[in-house]
DNA sequence: CAGTCTTTGTGATACAAAGCACACACGCAC
DNA sequence: GTGCGTGTGTGCTTTGTATCACAAAGACTG
């Protein structure tokens, strides 16, 4: 779905195409399940066979970055694995606040796939005074005016929004006047962000609608 | 997250870039928007206004397709967007069915934003024996074993894959198997395709991943 | 340790997408 | 019906991304 990011020329830093930075994750993934599968060594082919892309935009991407490779033999699969991550953050965790406690929210407080990979959810917001202060998946559900003061006593950094629709912009205003600079939007909106704000959204009616137009 | 799909240069038909093709369905829906709010009439200067995208591509993006739109008026809203269903065949409904019945094929099925825009889950699937033959929002869970059988019966043309991520790809395979062309990946991993068929993943912790590079 | 084989890293090249800018179509006013 | 203002559709230019192809680096072989 849409995403807006940092077109990130401030200064002199990267230069490093966001397409770049979208795929590493990627690279990441595969990495480590081709560890635990026993092997210390991967080539550029064998990554582009997993992920059905060529050999040479994986070097060229890794290129960005350094050269992790050895001519002849590939890549230390843990030794790239943890560059990588460190490259993006994930070797560290980061907490994240969930607003608006409905299915949604619940779902996702509820998932156990966010932890493991350093993502922590220590807060959840909601408007409505029923769903302020049940606690819910071990989270103590806030009322949204909280959310200012909490986003920064507790260091939070993301921003995850499951709300209606109808209230989706407002709590996005909302976390980015709270100063978060990250966030995940369940809502389906377009939403408006300003420069320097990255939001990516969730929108499996968005994939399934992109998806028709192949077997109309 | 990965994507694959049909490169589309069968015959003569459409050479319409791909990332065309997923930008129609976020027009359709401000165009709903929009005329639920009493417009009629639309410019290009506003359609991009409220996705963030310069006037100019959205006219180069319609322009693949005819010539909807009035010099010196806009677009007319509702007929831009049936237009526009229309090419990516949303004006019809699509039979859909979920294999893997846990939390999240769970969640999925009891989602009340998929039929409204016309996807009807109408089975369900999973591997596990206590769970087949139980009835969960109204769908009788059936045996992945029966997958081929009944999408051909039901005329289902959309999966959705909710299982764990160790049996994830046996389950695309065999979606691919059965005939179905159109897939949604909820597990977490790059599954391998053939051409033409085309699948679009959901994957949250993938897009935290590549946020938190901007904010390290 | 020379020769061969493999696989990286990267300049050069080809391809694709986005943006610019303007001619032209339409609506409206008088 | 002539003239003006607005906003489309699109050829051309610019920007961005992917691929090619090859030199150089390491490993392994006898």
């Amino acid at each position: 779905m849409a995403t807006s990011t940092p077109n990130d020329n401030l200064g002199s830093e990267s230069p490093v195409p966001e397409v770049v930075i979208q795929r590493l994750p990627l690279y990441v993934r595969v990495l480590s399940q081709f560890s635990s599968s026993g092997n210390d060594l991967i080539s550029s082919e064998q990554l582009g066979a997993h992920l059905q892309m060529t050999p040479a935009q994986i070097r060229k991407d890794l290129s960005y970055f350094g050269r992790f490779g050895k001519q002849g033999r590939g890549y230390d699969v843990a030794m790239l694995e943890g560059e990588l991550r460190s490259i993006m953050g994930l070797n560290r965790t980061w907490n994240a606040a969930v607003i608006g406690m409905g299915r949604l929210g619940r779902a996702v407080v509820a998932y156990p796939g966010f932890a493991p990979e350093g993502f922590n959810i220590i807060a959840a917001f909601d408007a409505s005074a029923e769903i302020v202060g049940q606690t819910i998946s071990g989270l103590a559900v806030q009322s949204i005016s909280q959310l200012t003061d909490t986003v920064k006593n507790l260091d939070i950094k993301i921003g995850i929004v499951t709300v209606p629709i109808d209230h989706a912009q407002k709590v996005i205003d909302a976390l980015v006047k709270a100063g978060i600079k990250s966030i995940l939007n369940y809502a389906p909106l377009s939403p408006q962000v300003p420069e320097g704000v990255t939001i990516r959204g969730i929108d499996p009616v968005l994939s399934l609608q992109s998806m028709t137009y192949y077997i109309r």
